[in-house]
DNA sequence: TTGAAAGCGCTAACAA
DNA sequence: TTGTTAGCGCTTTCAA
């Protein structure tokens, strides 16, 4: 027969014959009561179905348990796998995942994470280094922990966990212009409020610099990181009267679309034109022809984000982090001149 | 300057020189107070930089405005996409959403429904209509609304948003039937604890018992919704005496995968071997062959699920629901015998 | 190790 | 329309 209303600890301590002080011991630190105490509480628990009440422990104690996290979008596979492990993770750490996003659009954070402070979170994860100053003002205001994911940052004044995008987009701009390209064009992603496309433009630049190439601002092609904007980048490419002999995309998304634009223009690839790509998805080795790309430690982020901010609740010593390592995957799609 | 704790409800009402009762009103039910009085409120409150305690409010309305979610997983771009439906469509409505998955293991779910329960939420949407008893016990005895998503059931016991994978299964077997097939295998998705599964394995039988045609047990592979899954179907298949000529993959991805072990093994689609998928996804009009599939309501499922929900939340009356639609689409991966 | 009691910050019923 | 006040269910001193 379960009770008519939710049971309160009240009733558990009722029941256990103790004090509620002593039933909320049991259950929050049980090492400070006597195992027969616990017992008891342990039991009239269960004979009570009885669940703990999230707001007012939260009330009480000042912790939700919860972490939040915004993206930018969640139906990027690189963010839905990075997710994934993310909560996997703070679920084996005893915490919840509150999610949200904010479509691409930087203005929108300040309002997103006004709502979630409002609904009360004990830290935030959020994606980038670049963000309003309302967001970092009221993370400072409510004392939120917060990491920053992706992009790794050598400034001590925020936790990151991610990778140079500068440091791989100049790999991958390196090894193009190892393969004899002279003519190189970059869909790069939307530049504004993102300083992953602009670290991946300014690294591009840069390795291609060295190779005494240039970047040309013509062939810089800011489109949205899907499929469609692939196509997009390749259209805009052939629509010039000079054209370019590779194609560097900023997603996988970008690169596999653009594969599929070629196809439907009767361009081969790597033939007509090479496309590269970022993110090593799984789909970049199913397609054909199987995308040269940079592997980006995708599941190993959502993984140590959620330890790092665990860590910054709990007031644990924090290691400095490294940035993680990527990886150049070569394979068909990125032919020598 | 700001305080050097986060402001309350209180300090709001003092600065504004009105109760703390009317102070909570102004900010819930403005339409019960004087426009002169909210206007004060409303100063104060940005004076303060002020934002509620979602615990404390919580615990006094026992309400949360929060939705919990359980996907099986949350990197499948099916779930990805509806996902971000849900919680498009939850933020603009006045909900957060919390997210949690139990990673194909059904019998995990009970624990992260508790879980979420201890965290408090106001509703819970869940995949398919198979939970087990525990999941159904807790949402009642926590008088918790639930709608169940993805398929659709006509019982009247639960609000169901989705479609019939039966149905959606009979179709596309009877297209396949209809091009000449008479060898048809199926890689079906692990049928434990799926409900979705099982539909989509008797729907299939039946609409080929319909054409005179039978669907053998050895050819029914049971896999991962994954590109993998898709490889290790076309290997099993190959590897009996007797071979089929078509394969019905149970997501695009196995269909996708499929594809890619029949390229490495030189088995020509759809000349050798027929392949179709489920779910429509973007990937499936981009790989080649292009896919032929059963375009499924991953966004309308995401939107109507959020709308249902909050809609259960806040007691308006209920719409009966229909079966969503699905639609076959026919292209170049499904032959003609 | 335990019990008693004072909040945590808000909502909502009631009275004015 | 507004103010007053009693909780919501827990945690956390403080004393015993």
């Amino acid at each position: 027969m379960p009770p008519t209303s939710r049971p309160t600890l009240e009733d558990v301590a009722r029941l256990a014959g103790v004090s509620l002080g002593s039933a909320s011991r049991a259950l929050s630190i049980p090492a400070q009561v006597k195992p027969g105490t616990l017992e008891r509480v342990r039991r009239a628990v269960e004979q009570l179905g009885y669940i703990r009440s999230g707001a007012a422990q939260a009330l009480a104690s000042r912790r939700t348990r919860t972490v939040a996290a915004i993206y930018p979008t969640l139906d990027n596979p690189i963010f839905a796998v990075s997710i994934h492990a993310l909560q996997r993770t703070l679920w084996e750490l005893g915490y919840q995942l509150l999610i949200a996003s904010h479509d691409y659009k930087p203005e929108r954070e300040g309002d997103v994470l006004r709502a979630i402070v409002e609904r009360g979170v004990d830290a935030i994860v959020l994606v980038g280094s670049e963000h309003s100053d309302e967001v970092f003002e009221l993370a400072r205001k409510y004392e939120l922990p917060y990491v920053l994911t992706w992009s790794f940052n050598e400034s001590k004044r925020a936790q990151s966990i991610g990778f140079s995008y500068y440091e791989a987009a100049y790999e991958m701009a390196s090894l193009v212009a190892s393969y004899g390209h002279t003519r190189i064009a970059l869909c790069s992603g939307i530049a504004n409020g993102n300083d992953r496309v602009r670290a991946r433009i300014a690294g591009t630049r840069a390795a291609l610099k060295v190779a005494g190439l240039e970047l040309r601002s013509e062939w810089i092609v800011e489109q949205p990181f899907n499929f469609e904007g692939g196509r997009q980048a390749v259209r805009h490419i052939l629509s010039g009267k000079d054209r370019p002999t590779v194609l560097i995309c900023g997603t996988d998304l970008n690169a596999v679309g653009a594969i599929d634009e070629c196809r439907s223009q009767g361009i081969r690839v790597p033939e007509d034109l090479s496309i590269t790509g970022t993110d090593d998805i799984e789909l970049a080795g199913l397609v054909e022809p199987k995308l040269t790309t940079i592997h980006v430690p995708t599941v190993e982020i959502g993984v140590r984000a959620a330890r790092k901010v665990v860590a910054m609740i709990e007031g644990a010593e924090l290691a400095d982090e490294l940035p993680m390592e990527t990886r150049l995957v070569v394979r068909a799609s990125l032919g020598r001149l």
